[in-house]
DNA sequence: TGACTATGACTGACCAGTCAGTCATATATT
DNA sequence: AATATATGACTGACTGGTCAGTCATAGTCA
Protein backbone atom coordinates (compact mmCIF):
# COMPACT_ATOMS: atom_id res chain seq x y z
CA UNK A 1 0.00 0.00 0.00
CA UNK A 2 1.32 3.21 -0.69
CA UNK A 3 2.13 5.81 2.29
CA UNK A 4 -1.03 7.90 1.71
CA UNK A 5 0.25 11.68 1.82
CA UNK A 6 -2.63 11.97 4.25
CA UNK A 7 -6.25 13.61 3.52
CA UNK A 8 -5.54 17.04 4.09
CA UNK A 9 -2.93 19.81 3.92
CA UNK A 10 0.09 19.33 1.87
CA UNK A 11 2.63 16.45 2.20
CA UNK A 12 5.26 17.91 5.07
CA UNK A 13 7.73 16.31 2.61
CA UNK A 14 7.02 18.36 -0.61
CA UNK A 15 7.71 21.45 0.07
CA UNK A 16 8.95 22.55 -3.20
CA UNK A 17 12.28 24.40 -2.87
CA UNK A 18 12.60 24.43 0.46
CA UNK A 19 16.15 24.50 0.75
CA UNK A 20 17.31 23.30 4.27
CA UNK A 21 16.93 19.80 4.63
CA UNK A 22 18.11 19.29 8.05
CA UNK A 23 17.60 22.90 9.74
CA UNK A 24 17.58 20.97 13.40
CA UNK A 25 21.11 20.36 14.02
CA UNK A 26 22.82 23.60 15.91
CA UNK A 27 25.81 23.68 14.46
CA UNK A 28 25.29 23.33 10.19
CA UNK A 29 28.15 21.61 9.23
CA UNK A 30 27.81 20.32 5.60
CA UNK A 31 29.55 16.91 6.56
CA UNK A 32 31.84 15.96 3.94
CA UNK A 33 31.00 11.93 3.03
CA UNK A 34 28.55 9.66 4.35
CA UNK A 35 30.90 7.81 6.23
CA UNK A 36 31.95 11.09 7.85
CA UNK A 37 28.08 12.22 8.29
CA UNK A 38 26.80 9.04 9.59
CA UNK A 39 29.48 8.52 12.28
CA UNK A 40 28.61 12.32 13.25
CA UNK A 41 24.88 11.38 13.95
CA UNK A 42 25.95 8.39 15.48
CA UNK A 43 28.40 10.58 17.96
CA UNK A 44 25.17 12.98 18.37
CA UNK A 45 23.03 10.19 19.28
CA UNK A 46 24.55 8.75 21.90
CA UNK A 47 25.65 12.13 23.33
CA UNK A 48 21.80 13.24 23.47
CA UNK A 49 20.99 9.23 24.65
CA UNK A 50 23.89 9.80 27.71
CA UNK A 51 21.92 13.36 28.60
CA UNK A 52 18.62 11.74 28.59
CA UNK A 53 19.03 8.48 30.08
CA UNK A 54 21.51 10.60 33.14
CA UNK A 55 18.58 12.59 33.43
CA UNK A 56 15.65 10.57 33.09
CA UNK A 57 16.87 6.77 33.95
CA UNK A 58 16.59 4.19 31.39
CA UNK A 59 12.89 3.23 31.69
CA UNK A 60 11.35 6.92 31.51
CA UNK A 61 13.81 8.10 28.53
CA UNK A 62 11.89 8.49 25.48
CA UNK A 63 13.58 8.44 22.43
CA UNK A 64 11.78 10.77 20.95
CA UNK A 65 13.47 13.61 22.90
CA UNK A 66 16.60 11.64 22.36
CA UNK A 67 15.86 12.31 18.47
CA UNK A 68 14.99 15.60 18.84
CA UNK A 69 18.01 16.77 21.27
CA UNK A 70 20.62 14.89 18.72
CA UNK A 71 18.32 16.64 15.63
CA UNK A 72 17.42 13.72 14.12
CA UNK A 73 14.30 11.58 13.59
CA UNK A 74 13.74 8.69 15.52
CA UNK A 75 13.75 6.15 12.61
CA UNK A 76 17.47 6.87 12.59
CA UNK A 77 18.05 6.01 16.03
CA UNK A 78 17.46 2.70 14.44
CA UNK A 79 19.67 2.61 11.95
CA UNK A 80 22.27 2.70 14.29
CA UNK A 81 21.14 0.66 17.14
CA UNK A 82 18.95 -2.20 17.60
CA UNK A 83 16.83 -1.31 20.08
CA UNK A 84 16.88 0.91 23.26
CA UNK A 85 18.31 -2.18 25.32
CA UNK A 86 21.18 -2.78 23.34
CA UNK A 87 21.74 1.25 22.60
CA UNK A 88 21.83 1.85 26.39
CA UNK A 89 24.60 -1.34 26.69
CA UNK A 90 26.61 0.02 24.00
CA UNK A 91 26.27 3.84 25.08
CA UNK A 92 27.96 2.53 28.18
CA UNK A 93 31.00 0.94 26.31
CA UNK A 94 31.20 3.79 23.78
CA UNK A 95 31.64 6.23 26.95
CA UNK A 96 33.46 4.24 29.50
CA UNK A 97 36.18 2.43 27.52
CA UNK A 98 37.49 5.94 26.73
CA UNK A 99 37.92 6.62 30.28
CA UNK A 100 39.12 3.73 31.73
CA UNK A 101 42.09 3.64 28.96
CA UNK A 102 42.56 7.29 29.91
CA UNK A 103 43.25 6.36 33.04
CA UNK A 104 44.98 3.14 33.17
CA UNK A 105 47.58 5.23 31.33
CA UNK A 106 49.75 5.05 33.72
CA UNK A 107 52.76 8.11 33.97
CA UNK A 108 56.29 6.44 34.52
CA UNK A 109 56.48 4.27 37.56
CA UNK A 110 58.82 7.32 39.19
CA UNK A 111 58.59 8.60 42.51
CA UNK A 112 56.68 7.24 45.69
CA UNK A 113 53.69 5.01 45.51
CA UNK A 114 51.70 7.92 47.38
CA UNK A 115 52.94 9.82 43.99
CA UNK A 116 51.55 7.31 41.73
CA UNK A 117 48.27 6.96 43.57
CA UNK A 118 47.71 11.01 44.17
CA UNK A 119 48.39 11.31 40.07
CA UNK A 120 45.60 8.46 39.73
CA UNK A 121 43.30 10.12 42.03
CA UNK A 122 43.82 13.34 40.71
CA UNK A 123 43.08 12.08 37.14
CA UNK A 124 40.11 10.57 38.35
CA UNK A 125 39.01 13.46 40.29
CA UNK A 126 39.24 15.35 37.31
CA UNK A 127 37.89 13.70 34.70
CA UNK A 128 34.96 11.88 36.47
CA UNK A 129 34.09 12.90 40.05
CA UNK A 130 31.43 15.82 39.27
CA UNK A 131 31.71 15.44 35.69
CA UNK A 132 28.95 13.77 33.38
CA UNK A 133 30.98 10.38 33.54
CA UNK A 134 30.48 10.47 37.34
CA UNK A 135 26.47 10.91 36.98
CA UNK A 136 26.91 7.93 34.02
CA UNK A 137 28.82 5.74 37.21
CA UNK A 138 25.76 6.79 39.32
CA UNK A 139 23.60 5.27 36.54
CA UNK A 140 25.25 2.58 36.03
CA UNK A 141 24.99 1.51 39.97
CA UNK A 142 21.17 2.20 39.31
CA UNK A 143 20.52 0.68 36.18
CA UNK A 144 22.79 -2.37 36.62
CA UNK A 145 20.31 -5.13 38.30
CA UNK A 146 18.62 -4.67 35.27
CA UNK A 147 20.76 -4.53 32.67
CA UNK A 148 23.19 -7.85 33.62
CA UNK A 149 24.74 -7.67 30.01
CA UNK A 150 26.26 -3.45 32.07
CA UNK A 151 26.94 -4.74 35.05
CA UNK A 152 28.90 -7.94 33.72
CA UNK A 153 30.99 -5.22 31.18
CA UNK A 154 31.44 -2.87 34.22
CA UNK A 155 32.85 -5.40 36.34
CA UNK A 156 35.02 -6.80 33.59
CA UNK A 157 36.41 -4.14 32.23
CA UNK A 158 36.39 -1.10 34.82
CA UNK A 159 36.34 -3.06 38.75
CA UNK A 160 38.28 -6.11 38.19
CA UNK A 161 40.89 -4.18 36.74
CA UNK A 162 40.33 -1.30 39.44
CA UNK A 163 40.79 -3.49 41.71
CA UNK A 164 43.80 -5.35 40.46
CA UNK A 165 45.50 -2.27 39.59
CA UNK A 166 45.22 -0.96 43.07
CA UNK A 167 46.02 -4.30 44.71
CA UNK A 168 49.36 -3.90 42.94
CA UNK A 169 49.72 -0.71 44.10
CA UNK A 170 49.39 -1.17 47.51
CA UNK A 171 51.27 -4.35 47.40
CA UNK A 172 54.01 -1.99 46.15
CA UNK A 173 53.34 0.32 48.93
CA UNK A 174 54.03 -2.35 51.12
CA UNK A 175 57.30 -3.91 49.93
CA UNK A 176 58.51 -0.20 49.96
CA UNK A 177 57.56 0.45 53.24
CA UNK A 178 54.96 3.13 52.72
CA UNK A 179 51.74 1.56 53.88
CA UNK A 180 51.74 -0.21 57.40
CA UNK A 181 48.37 -1.62 56.91
CA UNK A 182 49.55 -5.16 55.35
CA UNK A 183 45.57 -6.27 55.18
CA UNK A 184 44.70 -3.34 52.73
CA UNK A 185 45.89 -5.55 50.14
CA UNK A 186 42.92 -7.56 50.22
CA UNK A 187 40.77 -5.03 50.49
CA UNK A 188 42.01 -2.18 47.83
CA UNK A 189 37.71 -1.34 48.04
CA UNK A 190 38.96 0.88 51.27
CA UNK A 191 41.42 2.71 48.84
CA UNK A 192 38.51 4.06 46.58
CA UNK A 193 35.59 4.10 48.30
CA UNK A 194 35.57 7.48 49.17
CA UNK A 195 36.27 8.72 45.34
CA UNK A 196 32.79 6.09 44.82
CA UNK A 197 31.82 7.86 47.70
CA UNK A 198 32.27 11.57 46.33
CA UNK A 199 31.08 10.55 42.94
CA UNK A 200 27.81 9.54 44.36
CA UNK A 201 27.80 12.67 46.65
CA UNK A 202 28.07 14.84 43.93
CA UNK A 203 25.38 13.85 42.09
CA UNK A 204 22.55 13.98 44.84
CA UNK A 205 23.62 15.97 47.60
CA UNK A 206 26.20 18.61 45.84
CA UNK A 207 23.33 21.02 46.62
CA UNK A 208 22.62 20.32 50.31
CA UNK A 209 26.22 20.12 50.89
CA UNK A 210 29.50 21.01 48.63
CA UNK A 211 31.90 18.43 49.04
CA UNK A 212 34.98 19.53 48.67
CA UNK A 213 36.36 15.89 47.09
CA UNK A 214 39.95 16.49 46.35
CA UNK A 215 40.99 17.41 50.07
CA UNK A 216 38.84 14.51 51.09
CA UNK A 217 40.91 11.97 49.21
CA UNK A 218 44.21 13.97 50.29
CA UNK A 219 42.78 13.33 53.96
CA UNK A 220 42.17 9.52 52.97
CA UNK A 221 45.65 9.57 51.88
CA UNK A 222 47.06 10.51 54.58
CA UNK A 223 44.95 7.80 56.55
CA UNK A 224 46.83 5.70 54.32
CA UNK A 225 50.44 6.40 53.96
CA UNK A 226 50.53 8.47 57.27
CA UNK A 227 50.51 12.53 57.58
CA UNK A 228 52.06 14.07 54.36
CA UNK A 229 54.41 16.47 55.27
CA UNK A 230 53.44 18.51 52.58
CA UNK A 231 55.42 19.50 49.15
CA UNK B 1 -13.31 8.08 65.58
CA UNK B 2 -13.47 9.67 61.94
CA UNK B 3 -11.05 8.21 59.83
CA UNK B 4 -10.11 11.07 57.77
CA UNK B 5 -9.91 9.94 54.28
CA UNK B 6 -8.71 13.05 53.04
CA UNK B 7 -6.91 12.59 49.61
CA UNK B 8 -3.83 10.88 51.20
CA UNK B 9 -3.63 8.06 53.59
CA UNK B 10 -2.51 9.36 56.90
CA UNK B 11 0.68 7.93 57.81
CA UNK B 12 -1.03 6.97 61.92
CA UNK B 13 -1.37 3.31 62.26
CA UNK B 14 1.18 2.58 60.95
CA UNK B 15 2.55 0.06 63.61
CA UNK B 16 2.39 -3.05 61.29
CA UNK B 17 6.02 -1.75 59.45
CA UNK B 18 8.03 -4.37 58.38
CA UNK B 19 7.48 -8.13 60.08
CA UNK B 20 5.01 -8.12 62.46
CA UNK B 21 5.64 -10.49 64.98
CA UNK B 22 2.71 -9.27 66.72
CA UNK B 23 0.14 -11.00 64.09
CA UNK B 24 -1.12 -14.22 65.22
CA UNK B 25 0.92 -16.68 63.60
CA UNK B 26 -0.51 -17.96 59.98
CA UNK B 27 -1.82 -15.59 57.83
CA UNK B 28 -5.08 -14.55 56.33
CA UNK B 29 -6.77 -13.62 59.50
CA UNK B 30 -9.36 -13.37 61.63
CA UNK B 31 -9.38 -9.58 60.86
CA UNK B 32 -10.79 -8.01 64.30
CA UNK B 33 -10.99 -4.45 63.16
CA UNK B 34 -11.41 -2.44 60.29
CA UNK B 35 -8.52 0.11 61.17
CA UNK B 36 -6.22 -2.95 61.61
CA UNK B 37 -7.30 -4.63 58.67
CA UNK B 38 -6.70 -1.12 56.51
CA UNK B 39 -3.22 -0.96 58.29
CA UNK B 40 -2.46 -4.70 57.48
CA UNK B 41 -3.34 -3.58 53.57
CA UNK B 42 -1.52 -0.83 53.68
CA UNK B 43 1.73 -2.67 55.08
CA UNK B 44 1.05 -5.69 52.49
CA UNK B 45 0.91 -2.76 49.77
CA UNK B 46 4.52 -1.04 51.46
CA UNK B 47 5.66 -4.48 51.25
CA UNK B 48 5.46 -5.49 47.92
CA UNK B 49 5.87 -1.94 46.49
CA UNK B 50 9.35 -2.16 48.12
CA UNK B 51 10.12 -5.28 46.56
CA UNK B 52 8.78 -4.20 42.94
CA UNK B 53 10.46 -1.12 42.98
CA UNK B 54 13.78 -2.48 43.84
CA UNK B 55 13.73 -4.98 41.40
CA UNK B 56 12.55 -2.76 38.32
CA UNK B 57 13.29 0.93 39.15
CA UNK B 58 10.21 3.26 39.25
CA UNK B 59 9.64 3.77 36.48
CA UNK B 60 9.31 0.27 35.11
CA UNK B 61 7.17 -0.77 37.79
CA UNK B 62 3.80 -1.91 37.56
CA UNK B 63 1.18 -1.14 39.60
CA UNK B 64 -0.59 -3.99 38.75
CA UNK B 65 2.10 -6.07 39.94
CA UNK B 66 2.26 -4.23 42.96
CA UNK B 67 -1.46 -4.67 43.81
CA UNK B 68 -1.22 -8.66 42.98
CA UNK B 69 1.63 -9.11 44.74
CA UNK B 70 0.16 -7.61 47.72
CA UNK B 71 -2.99 -9.82 47.55
CA UNK B 72 -5.13 -6.37 46.55
CA UNK B 73 -6.76 -4.54 43.90
CA UNK B 74 -5.28 -1.97 42.55
CA UNK B 75 -8.03 0.60 42.91
CA UNK B 76 -7.33 -0.50 46.63
CA UNK B 77 -3.94 1.16 46.56
CA UNK B 78 -5.65 4.03 45.64
CA UNK B 79 -7.10 4.64 49.20
CA UNK B 80 -3.87 4.32 50.48
CA UNK B 81 -2.07 6.61 48.47
CA UNK B 82 -2.32 9.66 46.19
CA UNK B 83 -0.06 8.16 43.20
CA UNK B 84 2.67 5.80 42.20
CA UNK B 85 5.11 9.23 42.78
CA UNK B 86 3.47 9.75 46.43
CA UNK B 87 3.43 5.95 47.17
CA UNK B 88 7.02 5.91 46.39
CA UNK B 89 8.15 8.88 48.67
CA UNK B 90 6.18 7.54 51.76
CA UNK B 91 7.55 4.06 51.26
CA UNK B 92 10.73 5.51 51.62
CA UNK B 93 9.88 7.36 54.73
CA UNK B 94 7.93 4.31 55.86
CA UNK B 95 10.83 1.88 55.42
CA UNK B 96 14.15 4.39 56.49
CA UNK B 97 12.63 5.96 59.44
CA UNK B 98 12.59 2.53 61.89
CA UNK B 99 15.87 1.73 60.58
CA UNK B 100 17.54 5.47 61.22
CA UNK B 101 15.99 4.73 64.54
CA UNK B 102 17.46 1.92 65.28
CA UNK B 103 20.86 2.45 64.06
CA UNK B 104 21.15 5.28 66.03
CA UNK B 105 20.16 4.13 69.39
CA UNK B 106 23.49 3.83 70.59
CA UNK B 107 24.79 1.74 73.30
CA UNK B 108 25.80 2.58 76.89
CA UNK B 109 28.52 4.78 75.96
CA UNK B 110 31.25 2.37 77.45
CA UNK B 111 34.57 0.92 76.44
CA UNK B 112 36.43 2.46 73.96
CA UNK B 113 35.34 4.61 70.81
CA UNK B 114 36.96 1.53 68.36
CA UNK B 115 33.91 -0.36 70.71
CA UNK B 116 31.16 1.94 69.64
CA UNK B 117 32.14 2.55 65.83
CA UNK B 118 32.30 -1.27 66.07
CA UNK B 119 28.94 -1.73 67.14
CA UNK B 120 27.66 1.14 64.95
CA UNK B 121 29.49 -1.31 62.12
CA UNK B 122 28.25 -4.43 63.19
CA UNK B 123 24.22 -3.44 63.51
CA UNK B 124 24.70 -1.48 60.03
CA UNK B 125 26.40 -4.96 58.47
CA UNK B 126 23.36 -7.03 59.79
CA UNK B 127 20.43 -4.20 59.47
CA UNK B 128 21.63 -2.97 55.90
CA UNK B 129 24.27 -4.45 54.14
CA UNK B 130 22.92 -7.41 51.63
CA UNK B 131 19.53 -7.30 52.89
CA UNK B 132 16.52 -5.31 51.31
CA UNK B 133 17.60 -2.14 53.07
CA UNK B 134 20.72 -1.96 51.36
CA UNK B 135 18.81 -2.45 48.21
CA UNK B 136 16.41 0.30 48.87
CA UNK B 137 19.69 2.55 49.55
CA UNK B 138 20.81 1.40 46.07
CA UNK B 139 17.18 2.41 45.37
CA UNK B 140 17.64 6.04 46.63
CA UNK B 141 20.60 6.61 44.76
CA UNK B 142 19.55 5.91 41.49
CA UNK B 143 16.02 7.73 42.00
CA UNK B 144 17.53 10.39 44.15
CA UNK B 145 18.00 12.55 41.23
CA UNK B 146 14.69 12.42 39.59
CA UNK B 147 12.87 12.39 43.23
CA UNK B 148 14.17 16.14 44.73
CA UNK B 149 11.63 15.07 47.63
CA UNK B 150 13.07 11.75 48.34
CA UNK B 151 16.46 13.31 48.05
CA UNK B 152 15.69 15.85 50.50
CA UNK B 153 14.54 14.04 52.39
CA UNK B 154 16.95 11.44 52.55
CA UNK B 155 19.98 13.84 53.27
CA UNK B 156 18.20 15.43 56.10
CA UNK B 157 17.01 12.15 58.05
CA UNK B 158 19.77 9.89 56.80
CA UNK B 159 23.05 11.48 55.89
CA UNK B 160 23.11 14.97 57.53
CA UNK B 161 22.03 12.90 61.17
CA UNK B 162 24.73 10.00 59.99
CA UNK B 163 27.15 12.45 59.89
CA UNK B 164 26.85 14.07 62.68
CA UNK B 165 27.26 11.12 64.27
CA UNK B 166 29.91 9.97 62.80
CA UNK B 167 32.08 13.17 63.39
CA UNK B 168 30.67 13.06 67.16
CA UNK B 169 32.86 9.46 67.42
CA UNK B 170 35.82 10.57 65.60
CA UNK B 171 36.22 14.12 67.84
CA UNK B 172 35.88 11.97 70.81
CA UNK B 173 38.34 9.41 69.26
CA UNK B 174 40.52 11.64 68.93
CA UNK B 175 40.17 13.38 71.87
CA UNK B 176 41.20 10.16 73.55
CA UNK B 177 43.84 9.25 71.75
CA UNK B 178 42.44 6.68 69.58
CA UNK B 179 42.69 8.19 66.33
CA UNK B 180 46.05 10.12 65.13
CA UNK B 181 44.29 11.63 61.67
CA UNK B 182 42.72 14.87 63.20
CA UNK B 183 41.60 15.75 59.60
CA UNK B 184 39.58 12.89 59.49
CA UNK B 185 36.65 15.05 61.59
CA UNK B 186 36.36 17.36 58.53
CA UNK B 187 35.19 14.13 56.42
CA UNK B 188 33.18 11.68 58.20
CA UNK B 189 32.61 10.41 55.26
CA UNK B 190 35.71 8.53 55.07
CA UNK B 191 34.59 6.32 57.82
CA UNK B 192 31.64 5.07 56.10
CA UNK B 193 32.70 5.28 52.60
CA UNK B 194 33.37 1.20 52.54
CA UNK B 195 30.22 -0.09 54.31
CA UNK B 196 28.29 2.24 51.54
CA UNK B 197 30.50 0.95 48.83
CA UNK B 198 29.86 -2.95 50.72
CA UNK B 199 26.06 -2.38 49.93
CA UNK B 200 26.98 -1.01 46.65
CA UNK B 201 28.68 -4.66 46.02
CA UNK B 202 26.62 -6.82 47.29
CA UNK B 203 23.85 -5.23 45.35
CA UNK B 204 25.91 -5.32 41.92
CA UNK B 205 28.56 -7.37 41.73
CA UNK B 206 27.83 -10.30 44.46
CA UNK B 207 27.91 -12.98 42.03
CA UNK B 208 31.12 -11.96 40.06
CA UNK B 209 33.44 -11.35 43.42
CA UNK B 210 31.65 -12.42 46.57
CA UNK B 211 32.83 -9.43 49.53
CA UNK B 212 33.13 -10.25 53.29
CA UNK B 213 31.67 -6.43 53.82
CA UNK B 214 32.54 -7.57 57.76
CA UNK B 215 36.65 -8.39 57.24
CA UNK B 216 36.51 -5.65 54.94
CA UNK B 217 34.98 -3.06 57.59
CA UNK B 218 37.40 -4.61 60.07
CA UNK B 219 40.66 -3.89 58.18
CA UNK B 220 39.06 -0.47 57.75
CA UNK B 221 38.75 0.73 61.19
CA UNK B 222 42.45 -1.04 62.24
CA UNK B 223 43.51 1.76 59.58
CA UNK B 224 41.57 4.37 61.02
CA UNK B 225 42.44 2.94 64.90
CA UNK B 226 45.72 1.49 64.15
CA UNK B 227 45.86 -2.62 64.33
CA UNK B 228 44.60 -4.86 66.54
CA UNK B 229 44.16 -8.45 67.03
CA UNK B 230 40.66 -9.66 66.13
CA UNK B 231 38.96 -12.51 67.38
C1' DT C 1 -29.55 -0.70 57.06
C1' DG C 2 -26.43 2.62 55.99
C1' DA C 3 -21.71 4.01 55.83
C1' DC C 4 -17.56 2.59 54.60
C1' DT C 5 -14.25 -0.24 51.86
C1' DA C 6 -12.72 -3.12 47.99
C1' DT C 7 -12.84 -4.48 43.30
C1' DG C 8 -11.34 -4.83 38.48
C1' DA C 9 -13.06 -3.52 33.97
C1' DC C 10 -12.37 0.43 31.55
C1' DT C 11 -10.30 4.69 29.46
C1' DG C 12 -7.18 7.66 27.47
C1' DA C 13 -2.53 9.07 27.19
C1' DC C 14 1.74 7.64 26.03
C1' DC C 15 5.54 5.52 23.60
C1' DA C 16 8.82 1.86 21.35
C1' DG C 17 9.39 0.36 17.15
C1' DT C 18 8.03 0.22 11.90
C1' DC C 19 8.15 1.25 7.08
C1' DA C 20 6.59 3.58 2.73
C1' DG C 21 8.31 7.30 0.71
C1' DT C 22 11.93 11.13 -0.13
C1' DC C 23 16.11 13.07 -1.69
C1' DA C 24 21.13 14.11 -1.37
C1' DT C 25 24.99 11.89 -2.89
C1' DA C 26 27.60 8.45 -5.43
C1' DT C 27 28.32 6.00 -9.62
C1' DA C 28 27.69 5.00 -14.56
C1' DT C 29 27.05 6.55 -19.16
C1' DT C 30 27.43 9.54 -23.06
C1' DA D 1 31.72 17.65 -18.35
C1' DA D 2 27.00 16.99 -18.31
C1' DT D 3 23.28 13.93 -17.69
C1' DA D 4 21.05 9.75 -16.17
C1' DT D 5 20.49 6.20 -12.86
C1' DA D 6 21.26 3.82 -8.41
C1' DT D 7 21.87 3.77 -3.61
C1' DG D 8 20.72 3.97 1.03
C1' DA D 9 20.50 7.45 4.73
C1' DC D 10 16.86 9.76 6.55
C1' DT D 11 12.17 11.01 7.79
C1' DG D 12 7.91 11.02 10.65
C1' DA D 13 3.08 9.41 10.54
C1' DC D 14 1.31 5.40 12.20
C1' DT D 15 0.40 0.99 14.91
C1' DG D 16 -0.09 -1.99 18.56
C1' DG D 17 0.56 -2.57 23.14
C1' DT D 18 1.09 -0.92 27.84
C1' DC D 19 -0.24 1.11 32.03
C1' DA D 20 -1.61 4.96 35.54
C1' DG D 21 -5.54 6.32 37.30
C1' DT D 22 -10.98 6.18 37.53
C1' DC D 23 -15.45 4.79 38.98
C1' DA D 24 -19.73 2.05 38.92
C1' DT D 25 -20.72 -1.88 41.33
C1' DA D 26 -20.26 -5.36 44.93
C1' DG D 27 -19.09 -6.55 49.44
C1' DT D 28 -18.44 -5.79 54.57
C1' DC D 29 -18.76 -4.18 59.01
C1' DA D 30 -20.87 -1.61 62.92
Amino acid sequence: MTRKPSKTAVPSAIRAGAKGPVPARSDEVPASNRATRAAERRAAIVEAAMDEFIARGFAATRLDDIAKRAGVAKGTIYLHFKDKESMFEELVRTVIVPVVTRLTTLPPPTGTVRELVETFAGNFLKEVIGTRRGDLVRLIVAEGPRFPSVADFYYREVVSRGIAAMRALIELGIARGEIREKDLARYPQILVAPAMIAVIWQSLFARHAPLDAQEMLRVHLDLIFGERRTT
